[in-house]
DNA sequence: AGAGGTACCTGGCAGC
DNA sequence: TGCTGCCAGGTACCTC
């Protein structure tokens, strides 16, 4: 599910809510996530208090005076804030509840999120600290994209779901990017020209961007922290739309295995 | 160094 | 209706 506009949205929606407030407990009814929830978090989360709520990629960062919770929500992950009350369901898996009487409820159903408790810097955890630049920063143009592939036989559409080149760029957003710069997802990144790269560098952002505008994209399960489902799906382009015609040039979209991954195009606008 | 495959897990859906 | 197989938004880790 998420990648970069959903954990923004995630972010976004949760940080008024969890910003300023205390820890009282912390609830595993499965810690068997990605990695196993460690139960320092039972001993060591109570008492303390939330005083940032960031983003790196795709993991969001709670920060407080003694340490950060790192979260992932992975390909299924949700968070909500709910009233302490209010039962879990099936697949809420962890609760972080405050002082308020809200807790901040991870619903996982895939289980490939994480919950992780570092006490040095986040930003030199060994799953952040290989990150590329955050695709919406100013160090993040066409130049180092050209720079960073020169030479690389691999497909583009694998290179941008590298988090070393590019930090929270998955797979419906390298496709949809992709399209936006006319350009054909297995193409090898060294066959890319300079100006093309400087073309993709702003359809990543611009699509990004829109998309965190719009709520992020729901496909199947995906929620805000509010509950409600992201639109962005209703602007997808290629993703998804195999058989569908283009909407610039009304062309079928083709599909086409490329790795692991689907990648979707458009034959006549991409080349 | 880079590329490719595997693994983790469950739900939804197409096809029979 | 029910079973089987395949697919899915991520990414660490292994081998070649």
């Amino acid at each position: 599910m998420p990648e970069l506009p959903e954990v923004e949205t995630t972010r976004r929606g949760i940080e008024p809510h969890v910003v300023g407030k205390t820890i009282t407990s912390i609830v595993v009814r499965n810690s068997r996530l990605r990695w196993r929830v460690s139960t320092k978090l039972k001993r060591e989360l109570p008492g303390r208090t939330i005083h940032t709520v960031t983003r790196r990629g795709k993991y969001l960062l709670l920060a407080t005076a003694t340490g950060t919770l790192i979260l992932h929500l992975g390909m299924s992950g949700s968070l909500r804030v709910v009233d302490g009350t209010q039962p879990p369901d099936k697949y809420d898996h962890v609760d972080i509840v405050f002082n308020s009487g809200d807790c901040l409820r991870l619903h996982d159903p895939r289980r490939f999120g994480a919950v992780l408790w570092v006490r040095d810097n986040p930003l030199q955890h060994k799953l952040l600290k290989h990150l590329g630049p955050e695709p919406l920063s100013a160090d993040f143009h066409g130049d180092y994209l050209f720079e960073k592939l020169r030479g690389r036989r691999r497909a583009i559409r694998d290179a941008l779901l590298d988090g070393r080149l590019l930090a929270g760029v998955g797979n419906i957003y390298a496709n949809e990017a992709l399209f936006a710069a006319g350009i054909r997802p297995a193409r090898r990144a060294e066959k890319i020209t300079r100006i093309q790269y400087g073309r993709l560098a702003l359809a990543i952002r611009d699509t990004l961007n829109r998309a965190i505008q719009a709520g992020g994209t729901t496909l199947r399960d995906f929620r805000g922290s509010d509950g409600q489902p992201g639109y962005f799906h209703l602007s997808l382009s290629v993703y998804g739309h195999e058989g569908e015609p283009c909407p610039v040039c009304r062309t079928p979209i083709r599909a086409k295995r490329l790795g692991q991954r689907t990648a979707f195009f458009c034959p006549k606008c991409q080349m």
